[in-house]
Order: structure tokens, then sequence, then C-alpha cells
DNA sequence: CGCCAATATATCGGAATACGATATATCTGT
DNA sequence: ACAGATATATCGTATTCCGATATATTGGCG
């Protein structure tokens, strides 16, 4: 009923934003869901998961980096952060997504009645 | 990997094939595989529990027909097709559903690369 | 007349996954 | 000192995809 985020969805946002810069986790939902308006939200229980997926079939590639603040408490590590970076293959697979996208919508619009201002609900 | 066709497509062109007339399930994949050039499958295992879904929750309507041939066998009951008429419930949700998607559509777009033709794989 | 492909409906079960909830820890602003 | 944002991660339930399988009927063709 909610309008389930799809893998392909999600993976295709995450390698999207990926393909600018490198990212962490926390930035690449912050990005997505700015950059859709709010719309789109990769929730830690979506997007840890993803990345996961991402990492181990070679599409990012990750290195921890740990960051210490000036008012770091003695015992602290320091906040860690999984920094994600597109492999040459995941950049393929992006472009890929992108094609399959599009191919995707043209393919709907087929099914798709005329654009009418929704009635009640 | 494979490209899953989710709930909300399979949805989608079901109530959309459904709209133009009743058709009965074989005939509703059929329908759909030829509007899409026989790239979208709505095989048996997607397609019984689909309409099982739109049934129990009102989005359509189904009535049994069973045709006898002139060459029937005697023990035989003939063949047996259920019919599935779009109720105004499902017609409102494919109105939303065709809205949903076209929003979809635009927030896609804004992650999608330039057009480019696909290098290798 | 007998066979087979197509027609037609349906279920099962394994695998994948969405996502709310939960857990843990750290940093920043006030 | 505290709240709220930052940051990563897992668990469990529910959902769903979809290949395989089962069953039965019909139409065409040699």
């Amino acid at each position: 009923m909610t309008t389930r985020i799809d893998t392909t969805t999600s993976e295709l946002v995450a390698l999207s934003v990926l393909a600018e810069e490198p990212l962490y986790g926390y930035a690449i939902a912050k990005r997505v869901a700015a950059r859709s308006d709010e719309r789109l939200r990769l929730t830690p229980g979506v997007l840890y998961p993803l990345l996961k997926r991402l990492e181990k079939s070679g599409l990012v590639t990750a290195t921890w980096e740990t960051v210490r603040s000036d008012r770091a408490e003695e015992g602290s590590e320091g906040r860690r952060r999984k920094w994600y970076r597109l492999s040459a293959k995941g950049r393929k697979r992006l472009a890929h997504h992108a094609n399959a996208q599009r191919e995707h919508q043209r393919l709907i619009e087929a099914f798709l009645p005329p654009e009418e201002p929704e009635a009640g609900a």
C-alpha cells in the first residue's frame, strides 16, 4: 500500500548521488532526500543493507574514517564514518540502470490513462 | 538483478487493461504482453495472486463462465474462465496509480545521468 | 482418431527485500 | 548538562516475486 521503494530505485538514486562525489551513508540519505524534495527517504533499514549489497557486488568501495572532535571525551573513539566511492563497475551499472529506467518509463506510459485531475481520494 | 516487476507496476497494468473491458486472467496476461511488445510478462505465479488481491480489496469483481465446446467429452465440465471487471473503486485506484506513476517518473528523472549510449555491457 | 500445443486456472515454496523498531555511540548548540 | 542531530547497524515481520508444478480443456493437424 505504502508505495514501497523498490531495490532498483534505491540502488539507482544511491549510485546516482555517489556519481558526483564520495559520500558516507548518512550523507547519501540526506542528499537523496534533499534532491527529491523530501519525498524519497532511504531509512536506515533500507540504506545500510543496500550499501552492504553494493559493496559486496563491487559497485562501490568503502573506507572508514574516524573523526575526533575537540570536545571528545577521554574514552571515546571518535565518530566513525564509512565513505563510499563509486567504482568503474558501479558507473557502468548506473548507466545501465538509467537506460533501463527510461525504457521502463516508456513501457509504462503505454498503460497510463490520459492525465486527469484525480477526483475524490 | 532480474528487474523484478513490482506490485505497483503489475497492479497498474492489470487495472489498465481492465479499464477498457472485462477480461479473464489469461487474456489479461496476453493483453499486457502484447501491448508491451512482449516485455512485460504476468506469469501465472504473479498474475493469479495479484488478481486474488485485487478481488479481495474490491478493485475488481469476478464472475465465472463455463464454456463447453462442441467436441466436449462426456464427463467434462467445460473450460472455466473467471472474468474480471473493474469496479468504481478500481477505477479510482487506477487514476491514483497513474498519477503516482507520473509523479514517480518526475522524481526519478532528477537522478538520471544524461542519456548516453551504454558502452560495454 | 490420437497427439500435442495452446488455453486456462491455481498453488507451493524458496529467496529476496522493505521498513518500522531498536540499539549504540558521538557530536553540537544552547 | 541536556536535547537533538549525526552516524552506523541489525532484527523481525510481512510482503512479494516468480520458477516450478499440477490439473484440466480445447483446437488443429497429420
